[in-house]
DNA sequence: GAAGCGTGGAT
DNA sequence: TATCCAAGCTT
């Protein structure tokens, strides 16, 4: 693995190249989290912006969250961001500005899972750690036929990985690991032709790599309704900003009502307006429902008795940080009658 | 252990 | 279009 990741290593704004010494600390420890659940092509230019006004711990403690939340815009999982400043600051504060080397105490900061601490501590710290996301789970997988399903099999999984990690690079033996995955042995269609590994794959020999892993079944996605409220006055538009916790936590908002299985009415207005209904709507796909939002604009002339929030300039909402779903109602109300 | 948590790319 | 799923973490 580490003579193909020599020649095959893929050259990322976050990744020094094989066998040099190990980047930043604060560049492997921002990647890592960006790419939680995360595509690299999605994450590369959010990470060139952040770094850029960012670039160190003590620049990204010293943040206000609101800010850094309108950064995170669009990325999504916005917990990320959330413990993502937390780190910051407890690294700032209580680690002399300095990231802890070992996996053990990296786990204990918040947004440390298992594999960003085992991450952060081979790649940044040329520590030897067992790093297992999906795409080593797919090649450990497939390389040992493992026919127990996920997420059952993940102690199993580590196991075999840890079996096969060396002494030494285990950095780089991670992220050979996942580029492999990544760009070979892919869910669909993996390219054993190109596999350093085919000769010692299990699937490979059975004929059925895309076999594996084999997976639990996934339950249906329900769908839920609910109004968007665009209150708008002098050129303006009230924004609200969620609680700190669950969906979209702590992110800029049109005030929503509730979302519920049927559709909505006017009748959960987050204040008495003359409410329009546009004949528009928001289809909208999260992790474990999807939602399709009616449109409700009002025009405010005198007093009203609106909810805590901004007033923001219509034709500066592109720089007020709105989570994806709401940025598709701006696009929406612009095209609706 | 299971559910909650975003968004977009790939097929 | 529908489905999968991506360098997972938290509660």
């Amino acid at each position: 693995m580490l003579r193909w990741y020599d020649a095959n290593a893929r050259v990322l704004p976050w990744r020094a190249p094989p066998g040099s010494p190990p980047p930043d600390p604060y560049r492997v420890w921002l990647s890592e989290v960006m790419l939680q659940q995360t595509q690299v092509a999605t994450v590369i230019p959010y990470f060139e912006k952040f770094t850029a006004r960012w670039p160190d711990f003590a620049s990204l403690a010293a943040v206000e969250d609101a800010d850094l939340m309108s950064a995170w815009a669009g990325l999504g999982y916005y917990a990320r961001a959330r413990n993502l400043l937390a780190a910051a600051r407890a690294v700032a504060g209580e680690h002399g500005g300095r990231l802890p080397a070992d996996e053990a105490a990296l786990r204990t900061l918040p947004g440390f899972g298992a594999y960003t601490a085992a991450a952060v501590a081979a790649i940044a710290f040329g520590q030897r750690a067992v790093v297992v996301d999906g795409n080593v789970e797919r090649v450990v997988a497939r390389l040992f036929a493992v026919a127990d399903p996920l997420p059952g099999a993940k102690p199993r999984i580590r196991d075999l990985a840890d079996s096969i990690t060396p002494d030494a690079r285990a950095g780089d033996f991670a992220q050979a690991m996942m580029d492999l995955g990544a760009t070979i042995c892919t869910p669909r269609s993996p390219r054993c032709l190109l596999c350093p590994l085919a000769d010692r794959c299990e699937a490979r020999a059975a004929a059925t790599p895309e076999a594996f892993p084999v997976k639990a079944k996934k339950k249906a996605r329900p769908v839920r309704y609910g109004t968007f409220f665009w209150a708008e006055r002098d050129g303006r538009v009230l924004l609200v900003r969620r609680p700190d916790t669950g969906l979209l936590g702590g992110m800029r908002a049109f005030p929503t009502g509730v979302w519920s299985e049927s559709p909505p009415a006017l009748a959960d207005a987050p204040f008495a307006a003359d409410w329009t209904l546009r004949n528009a709507t928001v289809r909208h796909v999260f992790t474990h429902f999807e939602l399709i939002a009616a449109l409700a604009t009002a025009t405010i002339g005198g007093h009203i008795d609106a909810p805590d929030g901004e007033w923001w300039p219509i034709a500066d909402l592109d720089s007020a940080g709105l989570p994806t779903v709401f940025a598709k109602a701006v696009k929406a109300i612009g095209r609706s009658e």
